[in-house]
DNA sequence: GTCTATATAGCGATAGAC
DNA sequence: GTCTATCGCTATATAGAC
């Protein structure tokens, strides 16, 4: 494969994951995305040899980054000594958040990556362990540094509400819109992203001491 | 139909329950359901007139009680005057939480439940609208009166995190058993259930003013 | 690297006997 | 109300021409 023939391999990546986040990984068929890509239908099996590898192709393509840039801004969060638990939650949450401010298809990689854990089959289990489990790590030992006096089940847990409210808020926060009859605009990345970072700093902080006080 | 043929149909519900819960709504086919409920492969198409109809109704025969418990248990919380917004939480909450807690099958019911809204394809967005549209304003009607001086964007924004976390716990709590090592033990429901709300309701309470303070 | 044609299998749904 | 048999369709995957 060289350079320039990619872009046929990249046509079915885009097209696979606009349509597996509109249909769900299984109804999203192998022909809708050589369709949609312009491409043949052997395609996806000369490209990536299955179904299968073409899914572990889009999200790895896509979770990769965003999981990186978390690490990254966790990075910072730790060499400032002037770091809230604020930082923390916003190095979880804004590069996801990030992916729904910049997306002109609203109905594409964002909710594709909300919804991926449900979505997630038993044979895509292990591939979102190796994708999530180092970031999973990093993020609680920092998070026990602002939370003292928490057990780690508590971290572990309150993590997984934070994942939660993230994942459903970027998969499904159009939802919010027609609930609220418009009061909610997922648009308004700003406030969403404010009101979402707070409202998981509150719910980790409660019953922890403050950082560095021993007492 | 008399009451005593039921149990085909009522075994259907179950089977497909269980297999929707396992395998999603799209890859759980009739003849699985029909197979796993040892009933015959037009059986589906007999009772229910068609997979769809099928999904309907294992959704409504959850769905239906579940968010009754909670409009009862709301209620209450606006009958006593001494309620907190932790019991508005925990109303929200724990009917949910207790449908695993009380569940020998841990792949069944709950991650249905908890996936229902990100594996829904268009067809059933509506039916769920319908399900949970009148409980939405029940509660978001109850919580302002616990949180004065926030905006009903904010109000709406927070009770879409709280399902999103209270959703991804219900559906995926066995994943944090798994990522934390054991630490996260699902079925200590007590611990879970305290963590969750109290999670929630702090989340919920940054910014607002002491219900009944009207500086 | 892309194409057509096809192998093989599973799907939802239905007709008609019992 | 349950059964068998089958229709019509779609799926993934592949073989082989170009």
């Amino acid at each position: 494969m060289t350079r320039s023939d990619s872009t046929t391999r990249d046509g079915l990546l885009d097209a696979a994951e606009s349509l597996f986040a509109e249909h769900g990984f299984a109804s999203a068929s192998v022909r809708a995305i050589t369709e949609s890509a312009g491409a043949n239908v052997a395609a996806v099996n000369y490209h990536f040899g299955s179904k299968l590898e073409l899914i572990k192709a889009v999200l790895e393509r896509r979770v990769g980054p965003l999981n990186a840039e978390r690490l990254r801004r966790l990075d910072l969060c730790e060499t400032r000594v002037d770091a809230t638990l604020e930082d923390v939650v916003a190095a979880f949450v804004e590069p996801a958040l990030a992916m729904v401010r910049n997306e002109e298809d609203r109905t594409s990689l964002a909710r594709l990556l909300g919804n991926v854990f449900s979505q997630a089959g038993a044979e895509l289990r292990p591939v979102l362990l190796d994708l999530f489990g180092p970031l999973i790590e990093r993020f609680v030992v920092a998070l026990e540094r602002f939370l003292p006096g928490l057990a780690p089940r508590q971290i572990y847990w309150r993590f997984h509400f934070m994942v939660g409210a993230t994942s459903f808020t970027v998969g499904l926060g159009n939802i919010a819109q027609a609930y609220s009859d418009g009061a909610c605009d997922p648009s308004d990345a700003d406030h969403l992203e404010r009101e979402l970072v707070r409202f998981v700093a509150e719910g980790f902080r409660h019953g922890a001491r403050a950082p560095g006080d021993a007492s």
